[in-house]
DNA sequence: CTTGGCACTCTGATCTAACGAGTGCCAGCA
DNA sequence: TGCTGGCACTCGTTAGATCAGAGTGCCAAG
């Protein structure tokens, strides 16, 4: 009971913190919300709240802010995402549903994503980690030259080229076109340095090392190419809270341009729930101290291909970015799954 | 004579309001520069400047501040760019001589010249306007899909799905790459249409569907395609203006979201002069006002194949950076044309 | 456990005064 | 004609000082 009225306090401190960006005082809140007791009521759950390390005074005499410890609560208190309307899910799908391929699909979920949310959007490319390979084609570009080409289940092609000391073999070429494809076709990742190992005991001795250079190049373009893509959107929302804030906007636009960093922050997923929110410290991440990062993984329900999510100030409306963040992976997962 | 001091003054108000971002005032520029005669005769140059609309008061007693037009007789005097040091030809050369693939390259070089500007940096793909094909694939997917693949002397690669009512016969799509190979192969991407147009008529009536629509894929990875991609980097240094500056950086970050624009400040070269540089209202773009953009081709000399540059406040430091960006030009086109 | 009352604290807004950097102009000089 | 020193004037900036208001903490009573 009493406890249940201290949860309450911190919802609606968070709650008028959020909307207004003010510091929020005992009498405001008993006007705001009703929670049917007085001013000083309320100065004893604060007074407590703050002991536990949930809420702080900027100074002696201001209204409480909530801390990042706070922000968790709330968070862990929101039991499920809540849907959204039925026109912003038309909306969005109608957004998403003209997208001609996997870059366009990409573009468009991050202009989406920074649009309802009002915040920073990152975008994963379908991890290679996770998808698998659909077919492989060898293509001689000049006499020594042979071009690779992986195509992955997820649309995404990757190329490499082949130089070779010798001339090459049309057949040959084929040959090796033929087997490779049968090893690896269908193969997730994971598999494919498994499937390849004894692949150039097959050929003539005259064409293992054409063979050998084309096999290192596939295991390249499948296992080390591990910069994985990332886009990014709506960095001009970080200046709107900048004026109204101390946050520097300096050191997360620094950090929003390692490609490593932004990988980091959309890898780490939690199983139990299908929206990830890391607060304040939690992101681990230099420069990103004051700063939340919602996100959630796409692709198939239970084995995600890659994720997507937002990065704003810690002070963010939780509840409508979390679903708004859900909803949008939902529908990308649909459009990948249905092309 | 009297013009030459002029002239002087003017340069010696931009250069040392770069500096300190500060109005600058009579005596502080004799003190600074030894431009031989008295405050109260810079005061009457500065009179004249000011009348002519080259330098303007923010209010009555305070320094004077260039305009920009100022700006603009300041760069107009740079006659010619100037090289950089050793040293930093060194340092550029090694950070791009590691690079392993044109995205690498791209990504290098925004990075770079970001660093050496400490601006927003803006790198353009190789246009395909202004390229050619190198050689073209069809490979056959599964029974009705096939993918086109062109790959163009820049290293650059497009590739395009294609979808067939029937089923695919290899010796068609074989026939149909040997011809496709032959009519565009080494033709710059502007005769691509007229090369291709009667290339159906050599094909059976019943191949024909199938033909077209390889045709008109290859136009359109060819010529409709005109979203060329630019890299971005470094718009942490935008807010570092801003701390001590009124310039807003909002609207610069949403420009600078959109492709269409970037593709504008990049896509104007000026002919006479290997760095454009333009100033303030001259960039012609909303939200860009306050800033300028300082952009130079690459490629080969002669026929740039794309640009880059960067984007700053209209106080920038001209000289230090036209010749960062020339240089790092220059040495994009020796990567790209030595591979 | 809740409530009203009250003293206390601290911020932010408003105002004033003094300061100083910088200008414009004028009269004198080469 | 052009340069220079001098001088009055302007106006933004800074430093104090004051005041109102919001908010707290605590206490005693219900």
């Amino acid at each position: 009971m009493l406890e249940d009225r201290r949860l309450a306090v911190l919802r609606a401190i968070v709650e008028d913190y959020v909307a207004t960006h003010e510091p929020v005082g005992s009498k405001g809140l008993v006007e705001r919300h009703n929670l049917g007791v007085s001013p000083a009521t309320i100065r004893n759950d604060m007074a407590a709240l703050e002991d536990e390390g949930y809420i702080t005074h900027p100074h002696t005499s201001a209204g409480r802010v909530p801390t990042d410890r706070g922000y968790r609560l709330f968070v862990d208190q929101i039991s499920d995402v809540k849907p959204m309307s039925a026109a912003e899910r038309k909306a969005i799908e109608r957004f998403l549903g003209d997208a001609v391929d996997l870059d366009d699909v990409m573009a468009r979920t991050v202009r989406l994503l920074a649009q309802l949310t009002q915040q920073v959007a990152l975008v994963q490319y379908p991890s290679l980690q996770r998808s698998s390979v659909r077919h492989v084609e060898l293509i001689a570009v000049s006499e020594t030259r042979a071009m690779l080409v992986v195509i992955m289940d997820t649309g995404r092609v990757e190329q490499r080229v082949i130089e070779c000391a010798e001339p090459l073999s049309e057949e040959v070429l084929g040959d090796l076109r033929a087997k490779l494809n049968a090893a690896v076709a269908n193969k997730p990742f994971a598999f494919v340095p498994e499937a390849l190992q004894d692949l150039d005991q097959s050929f003539a001795p005259e064409d293992r090392t054409l063979v050998q250079a084309v096999m290192s190049a596939v295991l390249e373009a499948v296992t080390e190419r591990l910069e994985e893509r990332v886009v990014l959107g709506g960095t001009a929302h970080l200046a709107r809270y900048q004026q109204s804030f101390p946050m520097a906007i300096q050191p997360v636009l620094e950090a929003l341009e390692e490609q490593v960093i932004l990988l980091r922050l959309l890898g780490e997923l939690s199983i139990e729930s299908p929206v990830t929110v890391r607060i304040g410290q939690e992101t681990e991440v230099r420069g990103l101290e004051s700063t939340s990062v919602v996100t959630a993984g796409y692709g198939r329900s239970q084995q995600p291909v890659a994720s997507l999510g937002i990065v704003g100030p810690t002070h963010m409306d939780y509840p409508g970015t979390m679903s708004a963040v859900h909803a949008v992976a939902q529908y990308v997962s649909k459009i990948l799954n249905g092309q």
